[in-house]
Order: C-alpha cells, then sequence, then structure tokens
DNA sequence: TGAACATTTCGATCATGATCGAAGCGTTGC
DNA sequence: GCAACGCTTCGATCATGATCGAAATGTTCA
C-alpha cells in the first residue's frame, strides 16, 4: 500500500521535537521572530535552534525573510497554522481524564490570539456574548453572521467587505484548545481582534502569543459587547 | 513560556513513526481493523504492531474493542480524523516542487474514502460536477448545498434529514490532499458515498483505503452526476 | 480439558537524531 | 578595513525508542 504515510510520518516527525514544537507554537500568532527570540522560547542555544530552524524551513513549513543582520522567521502558509490548530485541539484532549489539566499557562488560558484572532477565555466570552445577542450562529463545523452581527460590526467600525481575490471566509469556528468550545475565527474574528488591539483593548505581551487585557478592554468587552470576563 | 508545545510534541511523536502513520492512515476510513490486518499495512510484525497500537490506545487516539479472540482498533473520535486530514493536506505539499510526486498510489489517487465521504479523482470530479449543475456551492473553507443539489439528492433516494441530536454539518469542503482542492464532505458527502457502496457504483478493495469503480458506477456517476471520470 | 489461533509482554540490540562547544560566515556601522 | 553582532556549520557525544525473537496470555471451539 503506496500512501501518503511515510509523508505524514516524515511531517510529523518534524514537530514531535520539543524545541520545534515550540518555535511553531511561538508562530501561530503569525508573526514574524528572530532566530534568537525563537531560541529562547524554545530553551535551547541558538546553535540548536538554528538547526531546527533550517529543518523547518526545508520542508516548508516555514518561510525565512532577512531583515539586516537578522532572520526572520513565520510559518509558510496559512495552512501550516489550520494544521496545527486541529493537532493542538487533538493535543489538550487529556487521555486521563481523571487528573485535571494544570499545564496551561494562566496568561495563554485567559487571553491570546489564534494566528489572526482572539481565543482563551476572552475569545470564547466574546463569541458566547455575540451569541446570546443573535449577531451570530456558530457551532464546531460552522459560523454565519447574521443581519444583526453585521449591523454591530458596521457600528464598531469594523468594514466586513472581502478584500479583492480573497476566498477567506467571513465566519468560521475555531476550536479552542485551552476552553474545549468553539471562538469565532475567519474575517469577522480576525477583525474584531485588529480593532481591540487598535482601541488598546488589549496590548501584546512582549513574548510569547498571550494578550493583557488593559481596564479599558475590560469595559469595552463588558460594555460593548456583553461578554462575561 | 508555559505552554501546550509539549503536548504538541509528544502527540506528533506518536504519528512521526511509518508503521503508526500507516496504521492510522488505513483507519482513516472510519471502518475499524484487526491487530493482524494493521500490522499488514505497516509492514511490521505483530509484536512491533501491538506495541505501536498499545501507544495509540494509550494516548487515546485509538479505541479498542475486543471481537473473540481478535482486537478491532478504529479512531477514538472523528477529531482525530479531523487533525489527521489537515496533516495529510501539508504533508502532501511537496517542499520541492520541481520534482513531481510519484509517490501517490495509481488507486488511491483514482478514487478513495476519506473517513466517510468520496476522495480523490473521483470525489473532486462528483464535487465539481455537483457544482457545476448548481447543487453546491464550495471554497476551501465552507460549502452550501442549494435547493436544486437537496432536490437533486433527494432524488437519487438519499434522506438528508439529520439525526437526532447530531450537530454534523450538512455539506463541508474537505481538501484533498492527491488533488489539492476541496471535495464534498459532511452529511452530504457521507450519504453520497454510502449511496455509491449501496448500488454498488464502488466497493471497497480488501486491503488499503482504496475503492473501485465499477462499470455500473461509471455509467452512473457520468450520466446521473454528469462526472468526468 | 486441550488444541488452535490472535495478540501481547519481555528482553536485547541497534539506529536515529538532539544537543552544545568551537569555529566560521555574513551583515552592519564606525 | 575592522570590530561587533546575529546566525550557521561542524564535530563529537549521548539518549530515546523502534525492532523482532522467544515466550506468555487470553479466547474460542471441540
Amino acid at each position: 500500500m503506496q500512501t501518503i504515510a511515510p509523508e505524514l510520518a516524515e511531517l510529523a516527525a518534524l514537530i514531535a521535537d520539543s524545541g520545534r514544537a515550540g518555535i511553531l507554537s511561538r508562530l501561530m500568532d503569525g508573526r514574524a521572530q528572530t532566530a534568537s527570540e525563537l531560541a529562547r522560547v524554545a530553551s535551547v542555544t541558538p546553535q540548536t535552534a538554528s538547526w531546527h530552524l533550517a529543518r523547518l524551513v526545508e520542508r516548508a513549513l516555514l518561510k525565512v525573510e532577512r531583515r539586516g543582520p537578522r532572520r526572520l522567521y513565520r510559518l509558510a502558509t496559512p495552512l501550516v497554522a489550520q494544521m496545527l490548530e486541529g493537532m493542538m485541539t487533538v493535543a489538550a484532549i487529556d487521555p486521563h481524564p481523571s487528573r485535571p489539566p494544570p499545564w496551561i499557562d494562566a496568561e495563554m488560558r485567559r487571553a491570546r490570539t489564534c494566528y489572526d484572532h482572539l481565543a482563551g477565555e476572552l475569545g470564547v466570552a466574546v463569541t458566547d456574548a455575540m451569541r446570546e445577542h443573535g449577531h451570530l450562529h456558530l457551532d464546531q463545523e460552522a459560523g454565519e453572521l447574521t443581519a444583526s452581527g453585521r449591523a454591530f460590526l458596521r457600528d464598531l467600525g469594523i468594514d466586513l467587505r472581502a478584500p479583492a481575490r480573497s476566498r477567506r471566509l467571513l465566519c468560521r469556528p475555531c476550536l479552542d484548545w485551552s476552553e474545549r468550545r468553539p471562538h469565532l475565527a475567519g474575517r469577522a474574528g480576525a477583525a474584531v481582534a485588529d480593532l481591540a488591539l487598535q482601541r488598546d483593548w488589549i496590548r501584546r505581551r512582549p513574548q510569547g502569543r498571550s494578550v493583557e487585557i488593559t481596564e479599558a478592554g475590560l469595559v469595552a468587552f463588558r460594555d460593548l459587547f456583553g461578554a462575561r470576563i
């Protein structure tokens, strides 16, 4: 049986190292990072990180771009992010349901970005609030933004028109691995996250994918969205 | 940075062995298989397969069920199939686009089942035909069955009503890793595949996930669906 | 109970690849 | 050109886990 299995194993082997998994996880926010930064999050020396990064680029999971004396690494395509999303969803399933999962960092669990949209308690709370106000229908496989939802986002100053040539979905669910429930993704999810960053409702922490919810953000998410956070 | 990265690496390591990848790939059709059969497709001895299977069950990627003196293994949840689907999509991307990908088995490429729906050239051709007849809208992220599509499937004898308590999506795309284009999945996709099996348009090959298109099937797919195969 | 068969467990061997120190390369700025 | 800096390459070492023969376990059927 000649199948894709060998390629599958080869791909998995690339992710199967904790250093490389840390690097990929760090890059899940879609931004580029320097080799040094990635060495730091992966807790390895720069030499080792360089070795890992070369492998990831060679297999086309990452793209590299030179910026002066530094090299910036980022995920090669959204397909890679989508794959990692799916793997994290399964990875978050505790095979021994008896013991609680204590290994999720509190800040990550609270609020983070998932490629380009909000995730964690914040992402799920915002999604739930929009759902309760009739702005949104969402289950594990598909989502729909209602007329009320479009109006709501428009009033917030969000332009939902798709960029030319974009085939990206307006509204789709993304299974949150820390909350184990779907949150809003797609163009609408990205727009909400962009808005939150622009209005300083959330701030990216200097390291890692977690974000800090500002005082203004707490007020905005509660009053404007009706989110319970 | 305490994240899910270690669990991600651990999960990937489980898939990173060619034997286990072969086993998982074999089980992607959603059916259960005996340990011996899985040892055969993985090209390892029964002892080795048993060792691999124990690991996959321990990590809750597989479920095992005793049937007399045999043990039947199957994917633990559809989430696992979905994850593997995403990984195969990335695994099928050739990192060196110059050389052609000769490693996909011709029968697999021609027609196979992907968990519960049709894939390969057949799956994509049926999807394209339904699309061209206005039965279907489908892009990489979402799909919709039109009124015409519902009527078309109803006339074929397909009951599209969702089983009670099923939250499964009627119509969704699944990226075909051999064709690199989306094909029809979801309840509608599964119903079409079921129909094809029942009417003997396709037959499962005794080993592997590929299916054989019968003479009647060729006629049916061409005349009833308008598929170019 | 005993024979046949599927599967698992145990034990020893072997191959792969992750790691980091040291050294080399390439870019920037003085 | 030279120094500083970020990053990569090389080389040697070490740990992990895949493999299979042999033997044990467990199930069915007579």
